[in-house]
DNA sequence: TTGTTCTCTATTGTATACAATCCGGCATTG
DNA sequence: CAATGCCGGATTGTATACAATAGAGAACAA
């Protein structure tokens, strides 16, 4: 087993499902890379893991692959996706499109609160430099402030999935010498458009964001130029 | 049971699956009505319709909840979604978003097979003025065009996810006087900016017809003016 | 009558037994 | 030696038994 051995505690008595509780815990093997791209995952095998019936394992994996994180195969079960540069390219234009959504809508429907919330990671995320791990958690949490500005549940969705699949990609685009300051500064920008309520440059300022951290993933993976 | 009660025959020795098999009926009886927004769907219920044990029921079940379309909640079951006025409207900036990247991305993407296609629709689209089905059905498979000519997954995924949930919706907007005209025109403009390969008209163009399905939408369902 | 509590039934959550299918290895044959 | 076909184990698909819970309605008190 690539995972724990330890035999987890199932939840006793609390009112989530035997299935959620799988869900997540599978969800956060993947994003950890426990479980990595390519990997075959048997049903036993987290049978064992979480000490629960293959039900609630069943349930678990087929919520998965509607988030694109497994492909089941009749008759030979589950395998983490693997992405290849296609795909990867499909998933970043995705993003574009979904974070410059998100981007100018947050413009037009932000609250006080959530202004402060943002300007508050672009501190954190300045006393945080040369710390990539820290990094990679703000840059998270500043994105997570704008998804949730923009007050659209379809589009949170949507945005989360997303976040998930790219979480199959191997490293941060923060490794990249020089990415962190310049994701810095593009922050900034997308951030100040917010502020100003100007839903147009909002959304170019993400979109152009999420350009740069395209190339800087693509550079990191493939060796691109 | 709302439904036929006559048992169906389970598909005998096809490669699919009986989940899958069970989620093509549901899928189907919810696009068609035959399950109703705010309706409780009984696992014992769809056993005895399709004539299949619980197991692929609710692996059924998991997956429609993941795409929208049921709310399962611990101990009580399935649910279709109901959806109010605030979320059609999230629904619709959803779908302007994707609709908008997808007309772009068919700009620079489409094939010459694909143009022929899209103007094979709109012909077709001419010739069944006054029928308020087919014209609902030629207007389908235009959307679906564009969203195939963009070549890109996961659009085509949250695409299809959307309008998934807009058949929950009632009747369609070709039930509203002249918006049947109108439509074709706003198709005619869109086809033409993809063809040019103009990637910003295209897009402005599709949000538009987007924003005028929507006002015709709202007026349906809410009584806007 | 009205509100409250208790019980019972319908329904879902979980575990497990059984059936169907795939895959690797071995033997057989040319 | 290579190719092919068959067998057995491993694994998943399906059905069903059992446990847990919610909700409706009866019984009762104020």
């Amino acid at each position: 087993m690539t995972t724990d051995t330890l035999k987890q505690a199932a939840p006793k008595n609390s009112g989530i499902s035997l299935g959620e509780f799988v869900l997540e815990r599978l969800r956060g093997a993947i994003r950890d890379r426990r479980y990595q791209p390519g990997q075959r995952i048997r049903e036993a095998e987290v049978t064992q893991w979480l000490g629960v019936s293959r039900t609630p394992v069943r349930e678990a994996f087929r919520r998965l692959q509607a988030d694109g994180l497994l492909v089941l195969t009749p008759w030979r079960g589950a395998q983490v996706v693997e992405l290849g540069r296609q795909q990867v390219v499909e998933l970043y234009t995705m993003r574009r499109a979904l974070e410059g959504t998100a981007a100018g809508l947050a413009a037009e429907h932000a609250s006080a609160a959530e202004f402060d919330l943002l300007f508050g990671l672009i501190e954190q995320d300045q006393a945080a430099q040369g710390e990539p791990g820290r990094l990679a958690e703000i840059n998270r949490r500043f994105h997570e402030a704008i998804h949730g500005a923009a007050h659209n549940r379809y589009l949170l969705e949507a945005l989360n999935a997303l976040d998930d699949s790219l979480a199959l990609l191997k490293s941060t685009t923060y490794e990249v010498p020089g990415r962190a300051e310049a994701a810095r500064q593009e922050h900034i920008v997308i951030a100040e458009a917010i502020r100003r309520r100007d839903a147009g440059g909002s959304e170019q300022a993400a979109r152009a964001h999420i350009s740069t951290a395209e190339e800087a993933r693509l550079k990191l993976l493939f060796g691109d130029n």
